[in-house]
DNA sequence: TTCGATGTTCGACGAACATCGAACTACGAA
DNA sequence: TTCGTAGTTCGATGTTCGTCGAACATCGAA
């Protein structure tokens, strides 16, 4: 589909856990990181990952829904940023504290060492 | 088996995606939290969550691989820390970010939500 | 109106996950 | 040595996840 209006939820209904998870997944945090380096917003064209279209969108949509990422549309094309500033208030330090790490982000899947 | 000594990872081979898989997940934020309000270290006895000790073991098993809790034994049973001062110097604030966030965690597994 | 570009949704697939009960292991106490 | 306590590991089960290609929807331009 084309870039619709989508739903950007309140910040205040948004969970801690949903947060964590939607930063739990190397390709999602790679995003994000993206996003915070550019200060400002980033066309989805312009983000290329090694994935699928359909892929890019559907983890858009987690860091959409946790309130991590907003969309705005301009006609057919759309314009992904941080929601940097209403998460600090929301969780004070912790998008920082997730940034000021800089080591490289891992292609892998985050848990797949966890178990053993 | 009886409480056995467990390896603890260098925090400085442990990624930060480990770390937030670890804790976007419901039953092991809680047990972090119960930790944390702690200030010193629990008796595996003493966690009581609503979950078989395989489970327990299993989660804790997890939060020790990355890195976020520490097994300490002591003849047949043992103790459960958590390794907050290691751990702000490896990712500095973002533990206390997330114990600062204190609403209560839902008995929900956290990314169920994000889909849809 | 037709066409191309841009994202989104759907359905399917394999891998990873949380959970449990049962078997096991190691230690202290009787 | 035998028994109970304390955790761990194993195997199985059902669920969720990340990924893809294909079909679709919406807009601007020709």
């Amino acid at each position: 589909m084309a870039p619709r209006e989508h739903a950007h939820p309140d910040l205040h209904e948004v969970e801690l856990v949903t947060v964590l998870a939607a930063l739990a997944e190397p390709t999602r945090l790679r995003i994000v990181r993206m996003l915070a380096a550019l200060e400002g917003e980033r066309a989805w064209k312009d983000i290329d990952l090694p994935i699928a279209q359909s892929t890019l969108s559907h983890h858009l949509k987690i860091l959409r829904n946790a309130g991590l990422v907003q969309n705005r549309t301009e006609g057919t094309r759309c314009f992904i940023s941080l929601r940097d500033e209403e998460l600090e208030g929301r969780f004070p330090g912790l998008l920082e504290s997730v940034l000021s790490c800089g080591d490289p982000v891992p292609l892998q899947t985050a848990a797949e060492k966890l178990r053993r």
